[in-house]
DNA sequence: CATTTAATGTAGCATAGGCTACAAATGGAG
DNA sequence: CTCCATTTGTAGCCTATGCTACATTAAATG
């Protein structure tokens, strides 16, 4: 039984790693949008340090799943999916950040560490965070 | 602060990936030799679920990491490195899913997100969370 | 020991995500 | 309005990871 599950353990990251890169561009995105009033093409690359042109291709694959709506030489835009998309990934990893810093993690290790985890959190396990992070408040 | 980490937040975020496959290779490998007094390619795709093809390619990378030994058509070997970075991932593992089992992860959840979440722990989360452990159990 | 079956390797293709170098568009300064 | 700096796009290359189809080796069985 654990025998079974194991592959679908392995598929499963593999699968969820697909989502991965969306997931922080659109959150990188909708930053950007709220501190800046916009997201550019260059802005979002510095923000995610790689290069504009892996963006740029990158960004093309999102409009493709309706993620985001580009036009040449204009800022990029959430679509209602991806904004909703965007929101998600920001509570949860909030939620995420919040837990390891509640279980004693430094802030600067919780960040990166948050940041790798949240993609590979299922629902039941951010609820135990919650639930977590209500029980050490009170 | 947080603006300028986020950026290498993303970046090893990617930099883990690379890892990650290593790890669960060696893991598998370790668990099967363990389980069955070898490892033979055939059996290890089965056990990650995809294809001997790409199992033989990537062994091929892990032998260059001086990682496994691999001969035609026998079975694969880990060399002192690869059985090191084995234990450690083996251990690593075992607190991750302990820990979230003890945070009220049903086991079934708990298992493919404890697969995901591993590769991402720092040595501050991981001690936060024997720490968590060694609470709870008293 | 020949033959079939299973395991492994190889060829070749696809996608995702990196990059540099160069081309073209935009926008602002003079 | 022209020119320059910045931004964005395109061409082309790389590695990692997936695959199917086919070739080859090893092992098992009659």
């Amino acid at each position: 039984m654990t025998r079974r599950s194991s592959i679908d353990s392995y598929r499963k990251t593999r699968v969820d790693h697909a989502s991965e890169t969306a997931e922080d561009y659109v959150e990188a995105i909708d930053e950007l949008i709220e501190q800046e009033g916009q997201c550019r093409v260059t802005t979002l690359a510095r923000r995610l340090g790689i290069s504009h042109v892996t963006v740029s291709r990158t960004l093309s694959r999102l409009a493709s799943e309706d993620l985001v709506e580009t036009e040449p030489y204009r800022p990029i835009v959430l679509t209602d999916k991806g904004h909703a998309l965007a929101a998600w990934a920001r509570q949860r990893h909030e939620l995420v950040l919040n837990f390891l810093k509640a279980l004693g993690v430094p802030e600067n290790v919780a960040i990166p560490d948050a940041e790798g985890m949240e993609h590979h959190c299922s629902p039941k396990t951010l609820s135990a965070m919650k639930r977590f992070l209500k029980e050490t408040r009170s």
